[in-house]
DNA sequence: TCAAAAGTGTTGGTGGTACACCCATGG
DNA sequence: CCATGGGTGTACCACCAACACTTTTGA
Protein backbone atom coordinates (compact mmCIF):
# COMPACT_ATOMS: atom_id res chain seq x y z
CA UNK A 1 0.00 0.00 0.00
CA UNK A 2 1.01 3.24 -0.34
CA UNK A 3 3.24 5.42 1.97
CA UNK A 4 1.34 8.39 2.27
CA UNK A 5 -1.79 5.84 4.61
CA UNK A 6 1.10 5.81 7.00
CA UNK A 7 1.60 9.35 8.02
CA UNK A 8 -0.96 8.89 10.81
CA UNK A 9 0.70 5.98 13.12
CA UNK A 10 -2.87 5.23 14.30
CA UNK A 11 -4.17 3.90 11.07
CA UNK A 12 -3.30 0.27 10.54
CA UNK A 13 -5.20 -2.02 8.43
CA UNK A 14 -8.36 -3.88 10.37
CA UNK A 15 -9.52 -7.85 10.02
CA UNK A 16 -12.89 -7.83 8.15
CA UNK A 17 -15.42 -10.29 8.54
CA UNK A 18 -18.99 -11.09 8.24
CA UNK A 19 -21.52 -12.69 10.53
CA UNK A 20 -24.76 -14.06 9.79
CA UNK A 21 -27.81 -13.91 11.63
CA UNK A 22 -30.54 -16.81 9.57
CA UNK A 23 -33.52 -16.58 10.78
CA UNK A 24 -36.49 -19.44 9.75
CA UNK A 25 -39.66 -20.24 11.47
CA UNK A 26 -39.15 -24.50 13.30
CA UNK A 27 -41.40 -26.11 15.47
CA UNK A 28 -44.06 -22.59 16.10
CA UNK A 29 -40.89 -20.47 16.83
CA UNK A 30 -38.95 -17.94 15.08
CA UNK A 31 -35.28 -19.24 15.67
CA UNK A 32 -32.12 -18.08 14.58
CA UNK A 33 -28.88 -20.59 13.36
CA UNK A 34 -25.98 -20.41 16.51
CA UNK A 35 -23.04 -22.39 16.03
CA UNK A 36 -21.15 -23.05 19.26
CA UNK A 37 -17.42 -21.99 18.46
CA UNK A 38 -14.43 -24.52 18.08
CA UNK A 39 -11.77 -21.88 18.53
CA UNK A 40 -10.73 -19.05 20.90
CA UNK A 41 -11.57 -16.40 22.11
CA UNK A 42 -15.40 -17.51 23.65
CA UNK A 43 -14.54 -21.21 22.87
CA UNK A 44 -17.36 -23.20 23.52
CA UNK A 45 -19.64 -20.13 23.19
CA UNK A 46 -22.54 -19.68 21.24
CA UNK A 47 -22.66 -17.24 18.19
CA UNK A 48 -23.78 -16.50 15.09
CA UNK A 49 -21.86 -18.08 12.52
CA UNK A 50 -19.42 -15.66 10.17
CA UNK A 51 -16.05 -15.96 8.76
CA UNK A 52 -13.27 -13.75 7.64
CA UNK A 53 -14.23 -11.79 4.30
CA UNK A 54 -11.45 -13.31 1.60
CA UNK A 55 -9.22 -10.56 -1.24
CA UNK A 56 -11.11 -11.14 -4.14
CA UNK A 57 -14.96 -11.70 -3.66
CA UNK A 58 -17.64 -9.03 -1.98
CA UNK A 59 -18.90 -8.57 1.21
CA UNK A 60 -22.38 -10.16 0.19
CA UNK A 61 -20.21 -13.32 -1.96
CA UNK A 62 -18.94 -13.39 1.40
CA UNK A 63 -22.08 -13.70 3.43
CA UNK A 64 -23.11 -16.43 1.07
CA UNK A 65 -20.08 -18.42 1.03
CA UNK A 66 -19.67 -18.23 4.84
CA UNK A 67 -23.70 -19.46 4.83
CA UNK A 68 -22.79 -22.27 2.52
CA UNK A 69 -19.44 -22.80 4.52
CA UNK A 70 -21.14 -23.12 7.94
CA UNK A 71 -23.97 -24.24 7.56
CA UNK A 72 -24.67 -26.14 4.34
CA UNK A 73 -27.17 -23.98 2.66
CA UNK A 74 -27.24 -22.57 -0.51
CA UNK A 75 -27.85 -18.57 -0.08
CA UNK A 76 -29.38 -18.38 -3.66
CA UNK A 77 -32.72 -19.54 -2.25
CA UNK A 78 -32.81 -16.96 0.47
CA UNK A 79 -33.41 -13.58 1.27
CA UNK A 80 -29.81 -12.08 2.14
CA UNK A 81 -29.21 -8.47 2.78
CA UNK A 82 -26.45 -6.25 4.86
CA UNK A 83 -27.90 -5.38 8.45
CA UNK A 84 -24.56 -2.90 8.97
CA UNK A 85 -20.74 -2.54 10.13
CA UNK A 86 -20.10 -3.25 13.78
CA UNK A 87 -16.56 -2.09 14.86
CA UNK A 88 -15.80 -0.87 18.15
CA UNK A 89 -11.86 -1.64 18.91
CA UNK A 90 -13.35 -4.05 22.16
CA UNK A 91 -15.40 -5.98 20.33
CA UNK A 92 -12.70 -8.80 19.45
CA UNK A 93 -9.76 -9.96 22.14
CA UNK A 94 -7.24 -10.63 19.43
CA UNK A 95 -7.71 -7.13 17.79
CA UNK A 96 -9.22 -4.58 15.26
CA UNK A 97 -11.88 -6.85 13.43
CA UNK A 98 -14.77 -4.95 11.97
CA UNK A 99 -17.49 -6.93 11.03
CA UNK A 100 -20.52 -6.62 8.20
CA UNK A 101 -23.47 -8.41 9.75
CA UNK A 102 -26.11 -9.85 7.15
CA UNK A 103 -29.47 -10.92 8.19
CA UNK A 104 -31.12 -14.28 5.92
CA UNK A 105 -34.38 -15.23 6.03
CA UNK A 106 -35.16 -18.55 5.16
CA UNK A 107 -37.93 -21.96 4.96
CA UNK A 108 -37.78 -25.06 6.12
CA UNK A 109 -33.75 -24.62 6.50
CA UNK A 110 -32.01 -27.94 7.72
CA UNK A 111 -30.32 -28.62 11.04
CA UNK A 112 -26.36 -27.76 9.80
CA UNK A 113 -23.57 -29.87 10.27
CA UNK A 114 -21.21 -27.41 11.92
CA UNK A 115 -18.41 -26.83 9.99
CA UNK A 116 -14.68 -24.99 9.85
CA UNK A 117 -14.79 -22.99 13.14
CA UNK A 118 -17.82 -24.26 14.71
CA UNK A 119 -18.18 -26.88 16.79
CA UNK A 120 -21.94 -27.48 15.94
CA UNK A 121 -25.17 -25.33 15.05
CA UNK A 122 -28.02 -25.40 16.15
CA UNK A 123 -31.49 -23.20 15.47
CA UNK A 124 -31.93 -21.62 18.95
CA UNK A 125 -35.21 -19.76 19.57
CA UNK A 126 -35.63 -16.06 19.12
CA UNK A 127 -37.86 -15.36 22.22
CA UNK A 128 -35.87 -17.70 24.48
CA UNK A 129 -32.39 -16.31 23.26
CA UNK A 130 -33.75 -12.55 24.35
CA UNK A 131 -34.03 -13.86 28.03
CA UNK A 132 -30.18 -14.47 27.74
CA UNK A 133 -28.41 -11.65 26.62
CA UNK A 134 -24.92 -12.68 27.88
CA UNK A 135 -25.05 -15.97 26.41
CA UNK A 136 -24.07 -14.84 22.73
CA UNK A 137 -20.10 -14.21 22.36
CA UNK A 138 -18.40 -10.79 20.93
CA UNK A 139 -21.17 -8.47 20.69
CA UNK A 140 -23.49 -10.84 18.68
CA UNK A 141 -26.13 -10.26 20.94
CA UNK A 142 -26.30 -6.43 19.68
CA UNK A 143 -26.19 -8.06 16.38
CA UNK A 144 -29.27 -10.20 16.79
CA UNK A 145 -31.28 -7.63 18.40
CA UNK A 146 -30.80 -4.92 15.56
CA UNK A 147 -31.54 -7.80 12.88
CA UNK A 148 -34.76 -8.57 14.64
CA UNK A 149 -36.22 -4.88 14.56
CA UNK A 150 -34.91 -4.88 11.11
CA UNK A 151 -37.02 -7.61 10.00
CA UNK A 152 -39.87 -6.17 12.43
CA UNK A 153 -39.98 -2.90 10.45
CA UNK A 154 -39.12 -4.76 7.09
CA UNK A 155 -42.72 -6.65 7.53
CA UNK A 156 -44.19 -4.15 7.68
CA UNK A 157 -43.53 -2.25 3.91
CA UNK A 158 -41.90 -5.11 2.19
CA UNK A 159 -43.14 -8.55 1.02
CA UNK A 160 -39.81 -10.19 2.46
CA UNK A 161 -42.69 -12.55 5.20
CA UNK A 162 -42.21 -14.74 2.18
CA UNK A 163 -38.73 -15.78 2.32
CA UNK A 164 -39.62 -17.20 5.26
CA UNK A 165 -42.84 -19.48 3.69
CA UNK A 166 -41.36 -22.70 1.04
CA UNK A 167 -42.31 -21.64 -2.55
CA UNK A 168 -46.12 -22.33 -2.41
CA UNK A 169 -47.42 -21.70 0.78
CA UNK A 170 -51.35 -20.92 2.55
CA UNK A 171 -51.95 -17.26 4.15
CA UNK A 172 -52.17 -19.14 7.61
CA UNK A 173 -48.69 -20.08 7.16
CA UNK A 174 -48.04 -16.50 5.91
CA UNK A 175 -49.92 -15.19 8.48
CA UNK A 176 -48.03 -16.88 11.15
CA UNK A 177 -45.23 -15.47 10.36
CA UNK A 178 -46.45 -11.84 10.66
CA UNK A 179 -47.90 -13.09 14.27
CA UNK A 180 -44.20 -15.06 15.26
CA UNK A 181 -42.06 -11.88 14.31
CA UNK A 182 -44.45 -9.36 15.51
CA UNK A 183 -45.38 -11.47 18.93
CA UNK A 184 -48.83 -10.40 18.20
CA UNK A 185 -51.80 -12.54 16.91
CA UNK A 186 -53.51 -10.68 13.89
CA UNK A 187 -57.02 -11.19 12.87
CA UNK A 188 -57.60 -13.96 10.09
CA UNK A 189 -60.31 -12.25 8.13
CA UNK A 190 -58.97 -9.15 7.74
CA UNK A 191 -55.10 -10.14 7.40
CA UNK A 192 -56.14 -11.96 4.43
CA UNK A 193 -57.74 -9.01 2.85
CA UNK A 194 -54.80 -7.27 3.15
CA UNK A 195 -52.04 -9.18 1.69
CA UNK A 196 -54.88 -10.68 -1.22
CA UNK A 197 -55.89 -6.88 -2.16
CA UNK A 198 -52.01 -5.98 -2.47
CA UNK A 199 -51.47 -5.77 -5.76
CA UNK A 200 -47.83 -8.31 -6.62
CA UNK A 201 -48.00 -9.61 -3.16
CA UNK A 202 -49.13 -12.94 -3.94
CA UNK A 203 -50.14 -14.88 -6.54
CA UNK A 204 -53.13 -17.97 -6.18
CA UNK A 205 -51.80 -21.17 -7.71
CA UNK A 206 -55.62 -22.39 -7.75
CA UNK A 207 -54.50 -25.48 -5.47
CA UNK A 208 -55.33 -26.34 -2.24
CA UNK A 209 -53.82 -27.98 0.97
CA UNK A 210 -55.19 -29.82 3.63
CA UNK A 211 -53.07 -29.45 6.87
CA UNK A 212 -54.66 -31.57 9.68
CA UNK A 213 -57.48 -30.00 10.80
CA UNK A 214 -59.89 -27.34 9.42
CA UNK A 215 -60.90 -26.49 5.80
CA UNK A 216 -58.04 -26.37 3.22
CA UNK A 217 -56.61 -23.74 2.54
CA UNK A 218 -55.33 -22.02 -0.64
CA UNK A 219 -51.81 -21.75 -1.81
CA UNK A 220 -49.92 -18.93 -3.12
CA UNK A 221 -46.77 -17.99 -4.29
CA UNK A 222 -44.56 -14.97 -4.15
CA UNK A 223 -46.24 -12.10 -6.25
CA UNK A 224 -43.61 -9.88 -8.00
CA UNK A 225 -43.78 -7.15 -5.41
CA UNK A 226 -40.83 -6.29 -2.77
CA UNK A 227 -42.03 -3.09 -1.54
CA UNK A 228 -45.66 -2.26 -0.12
CA UNK A 229 -47.12 1.05 -1.47
CA UNK A 230 -49.44 0.97 1.52
CA UNK A 231 -47.87 -0.62 4.79
CA UNK A 232 -48.91 -3.28 6.94
CA UNK A 233 -48.90 -1.95 9.89
CA UNK A 234 -48.46 -3.83 13.83
CA UNK A 235 -50.49 -1.51 15.38
CA UNK A 236 -51.43 -1.98 19.24
CA UNK A 237 -54.51 -2.99 18.50
CA UNK A 238 -55.90 -5.75 15.85
CA UNK A 239 -56.42 -8.30 18.20
CA UNK B 1 -2.54 -11.42 14.55
CA UNK B 2 -3.01 -15.67 15.34
CA UNK B 3 -1.57 -17.72 13.16
CA UNK B 4 -4.78 -19.61 12.08
CA UNK B 5 -5.73 -16.58 10.51
CA UNK B 6 -3.06 -17.41 8.02
CA UNK B 7 -4.55 -20.66 7.11
CA UNK B 8 -6.47 -19.58 4.00
CA UNK B 9 -3.86 -17.40 1.58
CA UNK B 10 -6.35 -15.58 0.14
CA UNK B 11 -7.82 -13.43 3.91
CA UNK B 12 -5.48 -10.73 4.10
CA UNK B 13 -6.26 -7.22 6.39
CA UNK B 14 -7.97 -4.26 4.76
CA UNK B 15 -8.12 -0.42 5.12
CA UNK B 16 -11.41 0.82 7.02
CA UNK B 17 -12.62 3.96 5.85
CA UNK B 18 -15.72 5.99 6.98
CA UNK B 19 -17.56 8.29 3.94
CA UNK B 20 -20.00 10.85 4.39
CA UNK B 21 -23.16 11.89 3.11
CA UNK B 22 -24.12 14.77 4.38
CA UNK B 23 -27.26 16.64 3.67
CA UNK B 24 -28.09 20.17 4.14
CA UNK B 25 -31.23 22.29 2.51
CA UNK B 26 -29.28 25.41 1.16
CA UNK B 27 -30.55 27.71 -1.20
CA UNK B 28 -33.72 26.18 -1.95
CA UNK B 29 -32.01 23.04 -2.76
CA UNK B 30 -31.19 19.87 -1.02
CA UNK B 31 -27.62 19.72 -1.34
CA UNK B 32 -24.65 17.18 -0.43
CA UNK B 33 -21.49 18.01 0.79
CA UNK B 34 -18.47 17.20 -1.59
CA UNK B 35 -14.71 17.11 -1.80
CA UNK B 36 -12.24 17.99 -4.57
CA UNK B 37 -9.90 15.29 -3.94
CA UNK B 38 -6.31 16.29 -3.80
CA UNK B 39 -4.84 13.17 -3.81
CA UNK B 40 -4.82 10.16 -6.07
CA UNK B 41 -6.75 8.22 -6.95
CA UNK B 42 -9.75 10.33 -8.73
CA UNK B 43 -7.31 13.79 -8.42
CA UNK B 44 -9.54 16.57 -8.67
CA UNK B 45 -12.82 14.50 -8.88
CA UNK B 46 -15.50 15.04 -6.73
CA UNK B 47 -15.83 12.80 -3.77
CA UNK B 48 -17.57 11.71 -0.40
CA UNK B 49 -15.64 13.40 2.28
CA UNK B 50 -14.07 10.90 4.42
CA UNK B 51 -11.30 8.38 5.56
CA UNK B 52 -9.26 5.56 7.51
CA UNK B 53 -10.78 4.63 10.62
CA UNK B 54 -8.06 4.52 13.67
CA UNK B 55 -7.32 1.89 15.82
CA UNK B 56 -8.45 3.28 19.05
CA UNK B 57 -11.87 4.42 17.72
CA UNK B 58 -15.19 3.44 17.29
CA UNK B 59 -16.74 3.28 13.35
CA UNK B 60 -19.32 6.37 14.50
CA UNK B 61 -16.26 8.28 16.23
CA UNK B 62 -14.18 7.76 13.38
CA UNK B 63 -17.14 9.61 11.52
CA UNK B 64 -17.08 12.17 13.66
CA UNK B 65 -13.33 12.95 13.69
CA UNK B 66 -13.75 13.18 9.65
CA UNK B 67 -16.58 15.51 9.79
CA UNK B 68 -15.01 17.34 12.03
CA UNK B 69 -11.68 17.39 10.07
CA UNK B 70 -12.41 17.73 6.96
CA UNK B 71 -15.26 20.24 6.98
CA UNK B 72 -15.08 21.55 10.76
CA UNK B 73 -18.56 20.55 10.86
CA UNK B 74 -19.30 19.40 14.92
CA UNK B 75 -21.10 16.15 14.57
CA UNK B 76 -22.66 16.71 17.69
CA UNK B 77 -25.15 18.95 16.81
CA UNK B 78 -26.26 17.06 13.90
CA UNK B 79 -28.20 13.67 13.15
CA UNK B 80 -25.17 10.77 12.11
CA UNK B 81 -26.29 7.34 11.19
CA UNK B 82 -24.44 4.51 9.47
CA UNK B 83 -26.03 3.60 5.83
CA UNK B 84 -23.57 0.75 5.61
CA UNK B 85 -20.36 -1.16 4.17
CA UNK B 86 -19.41 -0.95 0.71
CA UNK B 87 -16.33 -3.53 0.04
CA UNK B 88 -16.24 -4.44 -3.67
CA UNK B 89 -12.89 -5.53 -4.21
CA UNK B 90 -12.50 -3.46 -6.92
CA UNK B 91 -14.20 -0.45 -5.46
CA UNK B 92 -10.39 1.09 -5.10
CA UNK B 93 -7.92 0.97 -7.15
CA UNK B 94 -4.90 0.82 -4.22
CA UNK B 95 -6.41 -2.41 -3.11
CA UNK B 96 -9.34 -3.90 -0.86
CA UNK B 97 -10.82 -0.69 0.88
CA UNK B 98 -13.41 -1.39 2.81
CA UNK B 99 -15.60 1.44 3.65
CA UNK B 100 -18.47 2.45 6.01
CA UNK B 101 -21.06 5.07 4.67
CA UNK B 102 -22.75 7.30 7.05
CA UNK B 103 -25.36 9.65 6.64
CA UNK B 104 -25.57 12.91 8.41
CA UNK B 105 -28.05 15.07 8.12
CA UNK B 106 -27.62 19.12 9.98
CA UNK B 107 -29.06 22.33 9.36
CA UNK B 108 -27.38 26.31 8.37
CA UNK B 109 -24.16 24.11 7.91
CA UNK B 110 -21.31 26.58 7.07
CA UNK B 111 -19.39 26.35 3.84
CA UNK B 112 -16.48 24.28 4.97
CA UNK B 113 -13.04 24.70 4.21
CA UNK B 114 -11.52 22.13 2.51
CA UNK B 115 -9.19 19.66 5.17
CA UNK B 116 -6.08 17.63 4.80
CA UNK B 117 -7.07 15.51 1.65
CA UNK B 118 -9.77 17.78 0.33
CA UNK B 119 -8.83 20.28 -2.02
CA UNK B 120 -11.86 21.92 -1.42
CA UNK B 121 -15.13 21.69 0.05
CA UNK B 122 -18.61 22.91 -1.63
CA UNK B 123 -22.35 22.19 -1.65
CA UNK B 124 -23.59 20.30 -4.62
CA UNK B 125 -27.00 20.17 -5.47
CA UNK B 126 -28.32 16.39 -5.49
CA UNK B 127 -30.95 16.97 -8.32
CA UNK B 128 -28.13 18.56 -10.34
CA UNK B 129 -25.73 15.48 -9.58
CA UNK B 130 -28.56 13.09 -9.81
CA UNK B 131 -27.94 13.99 -13.69
CA UNK B 132 -24.32 13.09 -13.49
CA UNK B 133 -23.78 9.56 -12.39
CA UNK B 134 -20.30 9.17 -13.22
CA UNK B 135 -18.68 12.74 -11.71
CA UNK B 136 -18.32 10.91 -8.06
CA UNK B 137 -14.99 9.06 -7.25
CA UNK B 138 -15.39 5.35 -5.78
CA UNK B 139 -18.53 3.98 -6.13
CA UNK B 140 -19.23 7.23 -4.25
CA UNK B 141 -22.65 7.60 -6.58
CA UNK B 142 -23.94 4.29 -5.85
CA UNK B 143 -23.54 5.29 -1.97
CA UNK B 144 -25.37 8.47 -2.19
CA UNK B 145 -28.68 7.03 -4.19
CA UNK B 146 -28.53 4.19 -1.36
CA UNK B 147 -28.34 7.80 0.99
CA UNK B 148 -30.76 9.05 -0.24
CA UNK B 149 -33.44 6.51 -1.20
CA UNK B 150 -32.85 5.93 2.76
CA UNK B 151 -33.48 9.18 3.95
CA UNK B 152 -36.77 9.26 1.78
CA UNK B 153 -38.27 6.17 3.57
CA UNK B 154 -36.99 7.72 7.34
CA UNK B 155 -38.84 10.82 6.48
CA UNK B 156 -42.50 8.62 6.26
CA UNK B 157 -41.79 6.83 9.58
CA UNK B 158 -39.40 9.08 11.32
CA UNK B 159 -38.94 12.22 12.80
CA UNK B 160 -35.60 12.70 11.14
CA UNK B 161 -36.97 15.32 9.17
CA UNK B 162 -36.17 17.94 12.00
CA UNK B 163 -32.59 17.58 11.66
CA UNK B 164 -32.80 19.62 8.60
CA UNK B 165 -33.95 22.75 10.85
CA UNK B 166 -32.34 24.55 13.38
CA UNK B 167 -33.30 24.33 16.93
CA UNK B 168 -36.74 26.08 16.38
CA UNK B 169 -38.63 26.47 13.15
CA UNK B 170 -41.73 26.80 11.54
CA UNK B 171 -44.07 24.29 9.51
CA UNK B 172 -43.50 26.26 6.66
CA UNK B 173 -39.84 25.48 6.71
CA UNK B 174 -40.36 21.81 7.97
CA UNK B 175 -43.06 21.19 5.52
CA UNK B 176 -40.25 22.52 2.68
CA UNK B 177 -37.89 19.81 4.10
CA UNK B 178 -40.20 16.88 2.89
CA UNK B 179 -41.45 18.69 -0.63
CA UNK B 180 -37.58 19.00 -1.31
CA UNK B 181 -36.47 15.42 -0.10
CA UNK B 182 -39.57 13.86 -1.42
CA UNK B 183 -39.14 16.10 -4.73
CA UNK B 184 -43.32 16.62 -4.21
CA UNK B 185 -45.40 19.59 -3.06
CA UNK B 186 -47.76 18.68 -0.12
CA UNK B 187 -50.70 20.76 0.99
CA UNK B 188 -49.71 23.28 3.63
CA UNK B 189 -53.20 22.61 5.80
CA UNK B 190 -53.31 18.87 5.53
CA UNK B 191 -49.11 18.43 6.75
CA UNK B 192 -50.05 20.91 9.89
CA UNK B 193 -53.14 18.89 10.89
CA UNK B 194 -50.83 15.52 10.80
CA UNK B 195 -47.17 16.57 12.18
CA UNK B 196 -49.20 18.80 14.68
CA UNK B 197 -51.53 16.10 16.07
CA UNK B 198 -48.49 13.54 16.15
CA UNK B 199 -47.18 12.89 19.59
CA UNK B 200 -44.40 14.30 20.73
CA UNK B 201 -43.35 15.18 17.10
CA UNK B 202 -43.35 18.94 17.54
CA UNK B 203 -43.65 21.32 20.59
CA UNK B 204 -44.92 25.03 20.05
CA UNK B 205 -42.55 27.11 21.53
CA UNK B 206 -45.53 29.86 21.52
CA UNK B 207 -43.15 33.03 19.66
CA UNK B 208 -43.68 33.68 16.16
CA UNK B 209 -41.62 34.60 13.28
CA UNK B 210 -41.87 37.27 10.38
CA UNK B 211 -40.81 35.60 7.10
CA UNK B 212 -40.69 38.39 4.91
CA UNK B 213 -44.80 38.64 3.62
CA UNK B 214 -47.48 36.95 4.93
CA UNK B 215 -48.89 36.26 8.10
CA UNK B 216 -46.08 35.22 10.69
CA UNK B 217 -45.70 31.97 10.95
CA UNK B 218 -45.88 30.05 14.90
CA UNK B 219 -42.23 28.28 16.02
CA UNK B 220 -41.69 24.79 17.16
CA UNK B 221 -38.70 22.82 17.99
CA UNK B 222 -38.41 19.09 18.15
CA UNK B 223 -40.18 16.96 20.20
CA UNK B 224 -38.98 14.09 21.87
CA UNK B 225 -40.41 11.20 19.67
CA UNK B 226 -38.02 9.68 17.30
CA UNK B 227 -40.64 7.27 15.45
CA UNK B 228 -43.65 7.90 14.39
CA UNK B 229 -46.55 5.35 15.21
CA UNK B 230 -48.65 5.84 11.83
CA UNK B 231 -46.34 6.73 8.78
CA UNK B 232 -46.73 10.00 6.99
CA UNK B 233 -46.76 8.49 3.41
CA UNK B 234 -45.58 9.72 0.29
CA UNK B 235 -48.27 8.50 -2.00
CA UNK B 236 -48.88 9.19 -5.72
CA UNK B 237 -51.31 12.33 -5.04
CA UNK B 238 -51.49 14.80 -2.24
CA UNK B 239 -51.28 17.36 -4.66
C1' DT C 1 -71.78 -33.76 15.26
C1' DC C 2 -68.16 -31.25 17.10
C1' DA C 3 -63.78 -28.77 16.74
C1' DA C 4 -60.83 -26.33 13.91
C1' DA C 5 -59.31 -23.63 10.32
C1' DA C 6 -60.62 -21.22 5.83
C1' DG C 7 -63.06 -17.76 3.98
C1' DT C 8 -67.14 -13.94 3.44
C1' DG C 9 -70.05 -10.03 4.96
C1' DT C 10 -71.07 -6.02 7.47
C1' DT C 11 -70.63 -2.07 10.27
C1' DG C 12 -68.94 1.83 12.82
C1' DG C 13 -65.02 4.56 13.37
C1' DT C 14 -60.73 6.76 11.94
C1' DG C 15 -58.05 9.24 9.14
C1' DG C 16 -56.77 11.37 4.91
C1' DT C 17 -57.41 14.29 0.47
C1' DA C 18 -59.13 18.06 -1.49
C1' DC C 19 -60.73 22.47 -1.21
C1' DA C 20 -63.12 26.52 0.61
C1' DC C 21 -62.37 29.93 3.66
C1' DC C 22 -60.41 33.27 7.35
C1' DC C 23 -56.03 35.68 9.43
C1' DA C 24 -52.02 38.62 9.54
C1' DT C 25 -48.46 40.94 7.42
C1' DG C 26 -45.49 43.64 3.67
C1' DG C 27 -45.61 46.32 -0.24
C1' DC D 1 -56.08 46.75 -0.97
C1' DC D 2 -53.74 43.12 -2.97
C1' DA D 3 -50.49 39.37 -2.85
C1' DT D 4 -48.54 35.99 0.08
C1' DG D 5 -48.07 32.56 3.31
C1' DG D 6 -50.19 30.95 7.96
C1' DG D 7 -53.90 28.63 9.80
C1' DT D 8 -59.06 26.50 10.41
C1' DG D 9 -63.19 23.99 8.94
C1' DT D 10 -65.48 20.49 6.45
C1' DA D 11 -67.32 17.03 3.03
C1' DC D 12 -66.36 13.04 0.91
C1' DC D 13 -64.04 8.84 0.56
C1' DA D 14 -61.11 4.89 1.61
C1' DC D 15 -59.67 1.80 4.62
C1' DC D 16 -59.69 -0.93 8.59
C1' DA D 17 -60.61 -3.29 13.22
C1' DA D 18 -64.00 -5.96 15.11
C1' DC D 19 -66.94 -9.59 14.96
C1' DA D 20 -70.75 -12.41 13.25
C1' DC D 21 -71.37 -15.82 10.06
C1' DT D 22 -70.74 -19.64 6.47
C1' DT D 23 -67.83 -23.44 4.45
C1' DT D 24 -65.08 -27.52 4.50
C1' DT D 25 -62.48 -30.76 6.45
C1' DG D 26 -60.73 -34.59 10.29
C1' DA D 27 -61.88 -37.04 14.29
Amino acid sequence: MDDWLKTSTEVRPSWVTVDLAIFTIRGGNLRVLLVRRGVEPFLHRPALPGGYVQDSETLDDGARRELLEETGIDGRRLHLEQLGAYGDPGRDPRGRVVTVAYIALGSDLPVPAGGTDAESAYWESVPQLLGRPQELAFDHFKILTDALERIRRQLEYTTVATAFCPDTFTLGELRNVYELVWCRPLDPSNFRRKVTKMQGFLEPTGDHRAQGMGRPAALYRRGSATLLSAPLLRTATMT
